[in-house]
DNA sequence: AATGAGTGTCTTGTATACAATCTGTTTGAC
DNA sequence: GTCAAACAGATTGTATACAAGACACTCATT
């Protein structure tokens, strides 16, 4: 279980606390952890701060990390946020994106359209990232491009529980083309509306989810 | 020069790379910047965990830290997406901010209006520094007051640098005026449009100043 | 002469030892 | 009986020592 090199350190955390193995506001133990995960303190310290950066923990001096899970509604903010980036990252992209840009958005919704096909969640899942990816680098601004896959990456798992609601695969399959016709029509508001519903749907769906089990933050399989 | 503790050790760092101290894409050498510093290497590299966050510092694994000086283009490219999450922090506001927030909006503006008269930069800067934090807040939306703040905060060098333009800080009282108008009126788009452009302006100055200096990328004073 | 393997040095990554500070408890005084 | 201060234990922060990988230089071989 435990990692080897200090990324696969960080990773190795950030699984057990969106898999909910810690309690929201827990103290992360610096001794314990270590010889839970067979490393000494100096690494695991380290990827603390990357696990800070990311919004996972919060590092209070001399007191130690605290996990933050994030509740509803934070997780429902952070879709409104994701909504506008990537808005904007259609609007770009509609404005001035390549021949390139456009093959390898094809080229992953066509991988997706395959994806749902086959009926695999995780196949789907993985080119629906490159999709996005592909769309974020297509805005020609590549610091919204990477502001936007640092947030992507931050909803990845909340995402992929609302893709698991019945018929949502198809239906996002349906959102990427209209969005990819706004783009290809160099129609910026429409690209931008499309993106924004696009995302807002997945808060909303996520939120229903949440409705449904209706108690505390659900754990999250990996 | 060297501070004392961890947090004080990165505001040092963050200041010498903004400071122009580095070479963009120098390698900081844990030993001998320790050593210059007077701290042991391990808080030094936590710090530089902290730098990798805001993006000042590429950490390549077994190769080091390396500076990321933003040349002109990225700076712009962060404007961009600035000027966007400051219009939808207006947006938000505009339809749902409290009377509280209001106040605190309009107390900032009155304070950036006796800066002015002061005719003192840095009175100014900072009153404009709680102007927009208001603003975020009073979008509702804590992630996103938080994204947006620490942005702000990364672009804060350069957004100084701009305000010394002539003229400016008259100009940008009377934006912040505007701004206050469309979100008192409720009217979203207004309050998003005026804001949009009030980043704008920020990033064309900055580019403007860049342009007037015409050689690489300017020292800029703390 | 050029290329490739091997070695040596330098730098990053990790472990451990030590220092400083915080928390909780106990004891004493009012 | 309650509040405060001091002490004990534990935990974070820092320094140093050690391990391991990367880069450059040399030397041998083609």
């Amino acid at each position: 279980m435990s990692g080897r090199t200090a990324d696969t350190l960080r990773e190795s955390l950030e699984q057990m606390i969106l898999s909910g193995e810690f309690e929201d506001g827990e103290r992360l133990d610096e001794t314990r952890l270590s010889a839970r995960l067979g490393v000494s303190r100096t690494p695991l310290r380290e990827s603390f701060q990357m696990l800070a950066a990311t919004g996972l923990v919060e590092l209070i001096p001399r007191r130690g990390a605290f996990v933050r899970q994030p509740d509803v509604v934070q997780m429902f903010e952070m879709f409104e946020v994701m909504a506008e980036l990537e808005a904007m990252c259609g609007r770009l992209a509609a404005r001035l994106c390549s021949e390139e840009d456009l093959r390898r958005m094809h080229d992953a919704a066509d991988d997706c359209d395959r994806a749902l096909e086959l009926g695999d969640a995780d196949v789907y899942y993985r080119a629906n990232e490159v999709f996005h990816n592909a769309l974020y680098q297509a805005s020609g601004n590549s610091f919204l491009a990477g502001e936007a896959s640092r947030l992507h990456k931050r909803l990845q798992p909340f995402r992929r529980m609302q893709l698991r609601v019945r018929g949502r695969l198809k239906q996002s399959m349906d959102e990427h083309r209209d969005i990819l016709m706004a783009i290809e029509a160099a129609d910026e508001d429409r690209a931008a509306q499309a993106l924004r519903s696009h995302i807002a749907i997945q808060g909303k769906k996520f939120n229903d989810l949440m409705a449904s089990y209706s108690k505390g933050p659900a754990k999250l399989a990996s």
